[in-house]
DNA sequence: CCGTTGACGCCAT
DNA sequence: TATGGCGCCAACG
């Protein structure tokens, strides 16, 4: 990794290559820009880019695949909404069969900056 | 400058 | 298997 930019940059530029009708969580973007302990870092990136268009943050659930921040969507569904849109079947607030749709960063992420 | 908060995650009960 | 507690690190007041 050769960034140099705030932790913002870095987690939204990892979220940005999401792959449509994919999914990642929190801790493997923060394991991807070697901050594993800090996935908590990760969501508050999530809440600085919630203003930004072009990084689809309802592509990043936690770590059971629940969509944690659908509360932060306006409005609140438009997280599910936006999954279901991409193939990704929703259930009781979590993504069905997340494992299947979960997207590695650390294994398929690219970051040239 | 210091204390609290938070879209998480792991470990101990 | 389910619940609770602690750690981590940057932003906010």
């Amino acid at each position: 990794m050769k960034y140099d930019q705030n932790f913002f940059e870095q987690v939204w530029e990892v979220v940005r290559q999401v792959p449509h009708g994919r999914v990642t969580t929190y801790g493997a973007i923060a394991k991807a820009l070697g901050s594993a302990q800090s996935a908590r870092m990760v969501g508050w990136a999530m809440n600085a880019a919630h203003v930004l268009a072009d990084v689809p943050a309802h592509r990043v659930v936690n770590r059971q695949g629940l969509l944690t921040g659908k509360m932060h969507f306006t409005p609140p569904d438009a997280m599910q909404r936006r999954l279901e849109a991409e193939g990704i079947k929703v259930k009781n607030d979590k993504v069905v069969k997340f494992e299947q749709f979960f997207w590695d960063p650390q294994k398929e992420l690219v970051i040239e900056l």
